[in-house]
DNA sequence: CGTCTTATTGAACCGCCTCAAATTGAGTGG
DNA sequence: CCACTCAATTTGAGGCGGTTCAATAAGACG
């Protein structure tokens, strides 16, 4: 089996601190997985056998309710870890992974967790930092959705999709893997159609350019201005 | 000055596994500290120049808008750690922390943190445990805001505080501290007046029992229950 | 007893959801 | 390459949950 080359890791957040013979050792552990696009990592509520390291590709992580609707949790960027179930104390995933694009993930069975922190403290305060940038992250989050209508948490969503994984195009930011509306709305808990209008609008502004499960951001500026904006002010309103 | 009672903060989940002389050596590093009701802990955007373990009392955190607007972040029982934003790599406290009773906290100075830690390997690996589930908590709320409509939102919440800060009482599960419509209305996402219409008709029905900054469970079962229906089915809907 | 905060309640409005239907585009097999 | 199929998207119309505005009431506290 062929090991992971391990200055293709050696900078992410996970790994920061540690030398290269460490860093072979931990490497050693962890197999490179495919996952196909559209296929599951790992589904909710499943044992929780293993922690990854996304290398390629794209994850979306979701959860779902009793009503069966789905809520996105994240989306999974490379370089960083997800799953890490047994590092927050469940033995089961509190989430589904799906790859939204072919990808490749270094995976460790969760057995390997205790034994390498215990040996390697460093990994333990890594991932404390890493959970904490994603608690703060979903606080945002939280706030946006008590304070704010949905234009304004879109245009956010859209903005913190382009800065994790926009890639640069000809006219724009493009957010570099397939999302549908339908995604967008379970970001920020509002319906598809919902959605379709305000992307409709501002596709017609100017301000994007979007296709099937594609999303080009022509003017960010504008967006964060919009997304910023108190909905008592702007636009053309009429005073009597 | 005086120390602190190992006997009474041993069985925390942040000293989980720590010895008596372990112990004894991280708890001379704190100090214990009054808040007075009302007094803020520390606000947000300052220098995080602790953290805590709650002993006594109530604390609110919440994080305001740039137009002002307050969420409730959470609340913090005794038992609980706090402000621990150097823990995760943040310098500044992303909340401020107001007493909402007579409080007492534990308070280390947060450049203790890498030194325990270097000595102490499991206060990270306890703390990772507790952000872990506050961030799977906040998720939770992620997806109830996403879903779920503002009566079962309100539901949820005085449930998890009845869970977290109940007192039984004569008549059922009062919440043990101060909590004001406004309160409750920053925790789901919604406002006072919502709230108050919403907790007068439960109270009507005999769910609950509530006076000025005060709530009384009468029925958490039949809460619960409401809390997790489909608002399609139940009440007595007209059937043309 | 006066003052201030908290809570209650009515009335009107509106942002967004729900329901419904049409359209577009991508992939697939003949 | 074209017809077919299915998922994704668009768009309209109507309704409702919850906000907003406004005013009153009820406790707590000095």
């Amino acid at each position: 089996m062929a090991t992971v080359d391990p200055s293709l890791v050696a900078h992410l957040p996970l790994f920061a601190g540690f030398g290269a013979e460490d860093l072979a050792e931990i490497l050693r552990e962890a197999r490179s997985l495919r996952f196909p696009k559209g296929s599951a990592v790992f589904e909710e509520g499943e044992e929780a056998h293993s922690f990854f390291v996304l290398l390629h590709g794209h994850v979306r992580a979701s959860k779902t309710t009793q009503a069966g609707e789905q809520v996105v949790v994240r989306y999974v960027a490379p370089g960083e870890t997800f799953g890490v179930a047994m590092a927050i104390g469940l033995t089961r995933y509190p989430a589904t992974a799906t790859a939204v694009d072919d990808s490749v993930a270094l995976a460790w069975p969760s057995g390997t967790w205790p034994r390498l922190v215990a040996k390697f403290p460093a990994l333990a305060t890594n991932t404390l930092q890493t959970i904490g940038s994603r608690l703060q992250e979903t606080h945002t989050r939280v706030v946006e959705m008590s304070t704010q209508q949905v234009e304004q948490r879109v245009a956010h969503a859209l903005l913190r999709l382009a800065k994790q994984s926009g890639r640069k195009v000809e006219h724009g930011v493009e957010i570099d893997f397939p999302i549908s509306r339908q995604d967008i709305a379970q970001m920020t808990g509002t319906t598809l159609h919902t959605v379709s209008r305000i992307l409709s609008g501002w596709e017609s502004r100017g301000l994007i350019e979007s296709g099937r499960q594609r999303i080009v951001l022509r003017e960010p500026h504008k967006l964060f201005v919009l997304a910023e904006e108190d909905p008592g002010e702007g636009g053309s309103p009429v005073r009597p």
